[in-house]
DNA sequence: ACATCATGCGTACAGTGTTCGCATCGAAAG
DNA sequence: CTTTCGATGCGAACACTGTACGCATGATGT
């Protein structure tokens, strides 16, 4: 054995030279979703993670500076998903506000966890998607012809409506999720209990009830339509008195 | 000294007879609501919790099967704060409902750490509270004149609205609760940032600094208003063809 | 007086986000 | 080619978390 051998690591010990490529933002923001939608927002840990890159957890650090920063991050990555039509002719701008709305909504069932987050984003939350996304939006309530002091408003009910509906459908599918049944399957085993519980108010029993054959996604995408179809309805009343 | 004392606890150490009426479910409840609106829902610790009681924090699973389940009972108390109109008749429908939305923003705004919980109420948590609150709304729609498999769907456009502009109005208040200024410091403190991130979206901008001197809290007021009556326009359309 | 049972609580465990200081690397500078 | 230096990875540690377990103690029924 030549002597420049240190004792303290031998070749053996010492680990590889380093092959990877260097940690990036991004890459860590792609696996930090890979991972919501795999296991669920409680499952994500720093560590859990850390793992997933092939790295120790405290290396996140050097390109993130907290656990809600990550969150942030990932939250306008996500906002990057839909497209949102850009140029609207006034005739059309109810066919690309629907067409929005559904983007938003199907963005939201494929990140359930998302939602709980939704509502900060405007404010709270500024990052370049998330404005890209508000911003063309907005031009679409413009090119409908709103006065320049009613578009936030009428956008901010358009947004209200479906950040509400998508997060009542992303509680209950991740509910489902967590449960490892199919949607079907689930509401199959909670109708006993939620018969007892709806005994004393039987209305709430009535309009299910109806439908119990029906298959659950049809419905939620029906009373999504629905809903969707309402308010702009609403809205559209106040460009042609 | 007799030695009828034990040397390992003097009548010193031993910790004073139990003078304390036993903590009941309702007690945990209560102060546990307290805790979230004073510090918020990531202050909330079953030591934190235990030690405002006057009691060890393992004591509460006495009570309480985990923090989740506290939290469905936190919810479903909160759930019992608004009255909602039972008795209606259909011609002042409009004003019944108006008045009940209303309600559950103020519910949400009086305790902001609700909303994420929000979209779960419904299949998801069934307490008794918040199904008298569903059942006594759905009546409002039924005594309106909606056909009984319109009733749910009209109903659920109602509450995903509310919902939505809950939740962001509740995480843009929570926010601005823990950085411990007032909504309009905070406001004319986060304008320079957020002018600089609309520098590329100026459309983003007209609406907001159109108001810059009206105060936050009635805008906030102005555009729950407006989307209300947008949605009840549109559901209303619905029932006078 | 004794047995039974619900309740309070000290201890402990696995897991969390995050800080700190040290080791190691790639590239620039002499 | 050598030396320096800033950027990066990471092991150890800290203050916390939710909660399971077992023991002590109180009230209650016989």
């Amino acid at each position: 054995m030549p002597a420049d051998e240190k004792p303290t690591a031998s070749v053996w010990t010492r680990p590889r030279p380093r092959q990877r490529e260097h940690l990036t933002r991004e890459q860590i923001v792609a696996e930090a979703i890979r991972l919501l939608d795999a296991e669920g927002v409680e499952e994500l840990s720093m560590r859990k993670l850390g793992t997933r890159l092939g790295t120790a957890a405290t290396s996140l650090y050097r390109h993130v500076a907290s656990k809600d920063e990550l969150i942030e991050l990932v939250v306008d990555d996500v906002y990057g998903e839909p497209d949102v039509p850009t140029a609207v002719d006034g005739t059309r701008w109810r066919a690309a506000v629907t067409r929005t709305a559904t983007e938003l909504r199907a963005m939201t069932l494929r990140h359930p966890w998302i939602a709980p987050e939704l509502g900060q984003v405007g404010l709270v939350h500024i990052g370049p998607n998330a404005m890209r996304m508000s911003s063309a939006l907005l031009a679409q309530f413009e090119a409908a012809g709103f006065p320049a002091d009613e578009m936030d408003q009428a956008m901010g009910t358009l947004m209200a409506y479906v950040i509400g509906i998508a997060t009542a459908e992303a509680a209950y599918l991740s509910l489902i999720a967590r449960s490892g049944k199919t949607e079907q399957e689930w509401v199959a085993g909670l109708r006993p209990a939620f018969d007892e519980a709806t005994r004393e108010h039987p209305r709430l029993r009535a309009g299910s009830s109806a439908q119990q054959d029906v298959h659950p996604q049809r419905i939620r995408d029906d009373n999504f339509a629905y809903g969707l179809d309402r308010v702009l309805d609403g809205l559209t009343a106040r460009l042609t008195p």
